[in-house]
DNA sequence: TTCATTTATTCGGAAAAGCGAATATATGAA
DNA sequence: TTCATATATTCGCTTTTCCGAATAAATGAA
């Protein structure tokens, strides 16, 4: 396959969107966008077993969203793309706005 | 809960994003951004059982991402607000390039 | 009330995804 | 080669999510 079909990258879509919904994703690409991190800070950053955090790495790898370096024994992750964060702060800007149009209606 | 505190939100943020990861849900998106339709038309649009659609529905209503409004027994939703169109498109967008980045490498 | 239509919910089961602990692998230094 | 460190993967297991079919609930017309 070439180009994917569009009904292909329809799949690679919700895919890609599926990795962004567990929370200790998104804090780990949050704090990739701070700056690039190795494995074991971020499972100290987070406070999260190391094996959690590879496997979840290997999640956003595998979609895409982040890149792996090696140098020596060390794996450090960055974002693949700073527009990721873009998607991410819209959406929660979009969030934000609905749960505040909610609260004024119970007022 | 006045205002959700920042961890609150990282949830609700999470939960949002994985409403977006089924294909189903993309599409019905996507298609109440051409306009706003009825369960029975998004389930024959989309060639899903009306119990399929109608649990989607409820999961992106409870997520703030629809709105619902009853005529009679009819029931038609309608985005939210357009700019989760926009998230989706970005996103599709840095999918694209990280997809031709990847086949220019195997090149 | 009864009936037809539309949508929502329940049911039962299958598939997917998550977790921490333990183990394996990879790399470089000694 | 042996050891130490960093990361990846596997192992059981639990929880969540999804599905189609069937049923229930809501609404309006007759």
């Amino acid at each position: 396959m070439a180009q994917p079909q569009i009904e292909e990258l329809n799949l690679l879509h919700a895919h890609v969107c599926q990795a962004l919904g567990v929370p200790t994703r998104l804090q780990i690409l949050y704090a990739l966008h701070d700056q690039p991190t190795r494995v074991n800070a971020l499972a100290e950053m987070l406070k999260t077993p190391q094996s959690s955090i590879s496997r979840h790495l290997a999640v956003l790898r595998q979609r895409s969203l982040v890149l792996a370096e090696r140098n020596g024994t060390e794996v450090t992750y960055r974002l693949a793309d700073d527009r990721i964060i873009e998607v991410l702060d819209l959406m929660r800007l979009v969030l934000r706005d609905a749960l505040e149009r909610q609260s004024n209606i119970l007022n």
